[in-house]
Formats: C-alpha cells, structure tokens, sequence
RNA sequence: GCCCUCAUCGUCUAGCGGCCCAGGACGCCGCCCUUUCAAGGCGGUAGCACGGGUUCGAAUCCCGUUGGGGGCACCA
C-alpha cells in the first residue's frame, strides 16, 4: 500500500512556523516512503477564510521547497459539502448519531460550573432533523478506543468519558471532526501527521472512520513548537509568520533544515545537511516526542551558515531585493506588529552593482541574515555617513582631530589601493604611539559613521579618494565646531 | 475540574541495558588570528527532574511523585 499523507491548514491567517514544520515533516515522509503528498485547504470556516491566504499558503510551501506540482492538490474542504452531507445522513441512519435542541448555554448550565461537555440529553429523545437542532455523534458508553501513533505508541481514551459531540450544525453543515475524516477518507489518507493539539481530537475521529466504515489511518503527532515560556507558538505574542522571517532575510534552505532538527536529527554529528539526506534519512517514528522551543538565536546561526557557503555570486543575487528595495510587502494582520521598513536609505539610483559588488566578499562573512546587508554597505550609496553619536563619541577622543588631519595629508597624496592606505595610516598613527587599531577608529567613524564594519582600507579603496578626503574634511570640520 | 501527553547541558538534540563518570550543535566564557566587527582555529562552562523498583549492570525498562504542555466550541 503506498503512503499517502496529507498537509491540511485552513487559510485563517499567515503561515505559520509550526505548520511550516508539520508541512515539511509530511513531506519528508512522503518522499522517505516514495509516497504521496496531499494538499487540502481546510476553507470550511467561511467567516475566518480569506482568499489571500491561499495564495499565502501556496506560495509559501514553495518558498520551503514543497513547490506546485510536486504535490496532489490543493483540494478545497469546501467542495465536499456533499460528501461530508452524506457521511452525516449515514451516520444519523445507522443510529450512530441523533439529533440535539439543546442550545449552548442549556449544556453548559447542566453541566455545572466546571464545563465538562455535552451530557447526552437528547440521546433517546428520537428528534429528527429541524431548525436549531445540530447532529451529535452517539460516543460508545463502555470500553476504551486505542490508537495507535507512530511517534507515541498507543494512547488510549476511555470511551465513557468521550462526550457525544457535534458532528453536524444546524445548518446541515459538517464541523471540522467530521469533514476531516470524510475527506482523509475519500483522499485515501494512509497516515495523519499532524500537531500534538490534535490528540485529544484523534479517539474521536478514530470512531467516526469506524462508524463510516473505513480502516483508520496510522497516526503520528509531532510535538508542539513551543515559544521561551514553553507554550505553544502564538501569533499574537510570537513571531509565527513565515513570511516575516523571510522578509528579513532568512534563507528557506535554512529555515527548512532548522525546522526540521526541531524534534529530530539526521545520524551522526551534523546538523547542516541538504534537504536531499533529510528526504532520506527522516524518520517519523524517531521523531522525538517533546515539544521543541524555536530558537531564532539558532536559526541565525543556520542562516549564517548557509549564506557564508553561497557562491559569492549567489550571495549578491541574494542580496539584491534588500539592497534595490524589491523587497516584496508583508501584509501583515492588524493584530501584529509590522517589521521595520525594508527600504534601504539610499535614493535608489545611487545604488553601484559593481561597487557592491567589490566588497561582497568581505561582507559575506559579516551578516547573519539578509537584511543587514544594508547597514553593512550604506556609507558606500549615501551622500554623507550615517550620523551615529554614540560611535562618534566613542572613536572621536582626544588626538583625533590631529590623526584625521594626518590622515587627510597622506590620503592627498598616497597611491589609492588598500595597502597603501593601510600602511599611510599606521605611519601617522605609530608617529603618535598608536597601534593600527586605535588610529583607524576615528577615520572609520569619519568615514563610515560607525565603530564597525567592513575592513576599512578596502572598504576606502571604493569609496575613492575624493569621497574619502571629503568626508576626512567634514568630520574634521565637525570636530572644530565641537570645540576639539 | 476532567482527559491525554511530555521530561538528557540555558536551548535543539545523540543515546534505544554494558561502547556514557553522557557525544554534537546554538548560546555563553577564554585564548589564537587580526585594521574594527565578523569569519576561522583551539579550549572551557553546563545535563540524564525526584523517589522507588527490575537487573550482575540503568540516561536507557516498570511504578509513583513533581513539574511542564495540549485538549475539553454548532473554530479548524
């Protein structure tokens, strides 16, 4: 029997991280297994669907490596209302299921004050179908449902305390518990693998594959993602949103393989492998059962991995979007905080491919994602420095008005390659018994606006010497307005 | 409240009865390299939650305790 899986999301808002991994771990599967990869979008929730969110979750799959066409689907859960109608209607002439008037507010007052769920009022009361009366799965009264679960052995639910829930609303309308397991069914789902918040779900469901006739599915529910106060991911106090983390420049190879290690590890001591040894080694019966917190400190540290192993030309190709401002938008929903603008400060037409180009390499090795790229060659595309005060009192102590005066004399003159310019700077320098990194502080600032960044010499070496000599003058100029 | 579930360094993990007085990675600390900062190299810090068993032998098996998490909608 071949291995069908299925990735289920409902388009309700920005993909999600967690989901991502899910994705992928399904995807992992399928390809270990040479099975199949199933797409569904659970858009049943009409309240809660937008329509940009599938095309969100489309192309984020993508972004991850799952790309269209290498997947059956997308189905819509929506175009199996029929379906799901049917499933309810046998369900209701089997007499595994009965019709319930009570209103939500009539079970939670018989319930007591600790909601404990539906108490089985209108089990024998024989209602047929009718206005405000929802459909309620007739839960066994005695004995336990087991099910069996690749990553958790076989949990098992006492039947008793399984309550008769709601298979069907008022309108006829399939809940999720049901047009689920309807359309795993029909889609010939072999294996569900999907969150541990799905658990409790599971002996519920596994009773209606049962009433419906079918054989359940092997199931496998990974650990939740959880955040620093190890609670599940929340969009509204974590960063969730896949999109964002791409949005500042987060490789998908990195960000796939990261989320892959949480909850599992390829053999041997590595953790930087090609999605191609993760295809082939995962396992999902050795995903490790206890929930994984997201560690951005970790990703960064992946995605730092991965941009220093890009050929340099594709690491400026990388670059492009945050350096040309194509940057495509995040929309984000109101409830989240927007991430600061991606637009660099340069005007656009002062960008210089080639200029960037000449100091890639050293900027390679000095950002961990994309986006700080930006900071990293600025004083290259802008007019004037960024103005930074804190860098500027702490390289602009006594004796630096003489140095960048020494350093402007020799810069006048000196033949205009980085060699040169280094050894100008550590004559001057050595002249006032300092070292190399002392003397070059107050010509970075004056040049650069900032304490650090890329190797100076070279980095004056494209500047030229006139933007170079300038900026000299005016930080030189500051520094007698100040009264130095 | 009830049900389910989880438990190895701060974090992600390796380990699936002897190879482990526990290995790797991130982080952190130190040293080297060095024009700043990185990168790189070297070294260090730190863990089997607790208590009982089982066994010649337990991080590994069982039970309990404690702690954490998830679920309990006419949402998905």
């Amino acid at each position: 029997m071949t291995v069908r899986v299925r990735f289920a999301p409902s388009p309700t808002g920005l993909f999600h991280v967690g989901s991502a991994r899910s994705a992928l771990q399904n995807w992992a599967f399928a390809q270990h297994s040479g099975g199949v990869f199933v797409l569904r979008i659970e858009d049943t929730d009409a309240a809660r669907n937008r329509p940009e969110w599938i095309e969100g979750i489309l192309s984020a799959l993508e972004w991850i490596g799952i790309s269209r066409g290498a997947y059956e689907g997308p189905y819509f859960q929506s175009a199996n209302a029929a379906e799901h109608r049917a499933a309810a209607e046998k369900l209701h002439a089997g007499g595994s299921a009965y019709y319930c008037s009570c209103t939500r507010e009539q079970v939670q007052e018989r319930g007591g004050p600790q909601a404990r769920g539906y108490d089985g009022f209108c089990r024998d009361r024989g209602l047929s179908a009718g206005p405000g009366r929802a459909l309620r799965f007739r839960t066994p009264d005695e004995g336990a449902t087991t099910v069996v679960d690749l990553i958790r052995g076989t949990p098992t639910f006492d039947n008793a305390l399984l309550e008769d829930f709601v298979i069907a609303r008022a309108d006829a309308s399939a809940v999720f518990l049901l047009a689920n397991v309807v359309d795993d069914a029909l889609m010939g789902i072999t294996h569900v693998v999907r969150g541990e918040d799905h658990l409790s779900n599971t002996p519920k469901q596994q009773l209606l594959w049962q009433a419906l006739g079918h054989t359940p599915p092997t199931w496998a529910h990974v650990p939740m993602v959880v955040n620093e106060k190890r609670q599940k991911l929340s969009k509204r106090r974590d960063k969730v949103a896949l999109e964002q983390y791409r949005h500042e420049g987060y490789l998908a190879a990195a960000m796939s393989n990261y989320l892959m290690l949480l909850g599992w590890a390829p053999a041997g001591d590595r953790e930087i492998v090609p999605w191609s040894v993760i295809a082939d080694e995962f396992r999902i019966d050795q995903v490790n059962p206890s929930p994984a917190f997201f560690d951005e400190k970790k990703l960064r540290a992946f995605n730092g991995e991965y941009l220093r192993a890009l050929p340099l030309d594709d690491f400026i190709d990388a670059c492009q979007p945050w350096l040309t401002g194509t940057v495509p938008p995040l929309t984000l929903p109101d409830d989240v905080e927007a991430p600061a603008p991606v637009a660099p400060p340069w005007a656009p037409e002062r960008f210089d491919a080639a200029v960037f180009a000449a100091v890639a390499p050293l900027a390679q090795t000095r950002i961990a994602v994309l986006s700080e790229i930006v900071a990293n060659v600025d004083f290259l595309f802008l007019d004037t420095p960024p103005r930074d005060d804190a860098a500027w009192a702490k390289a602009m102590k006594p004796g630096a008005a003489d140095l960048l005066d020494a350093a402007a004399a020799a810069y006048a003159e000196a033949a205009w390659d980085a060699e040169t310019l280094k050894a100008a700077l550590e004559a001057a320098g050595a002249e006032r018994g300092l070292k190399l990194g002392k003397a070059q502080a107050p010509v970075r600032v004056a040049v650069t606006g900032r304490t650090v960044g890329l190797p100076l010499f070279e980095s004056l070496e494209v500047l030229g010497r006139e933007r170079t000599l300038e900026r000299l003058r005016s930080a030189r100029a500051r520094l007698a307005a100040d009264g130095a």
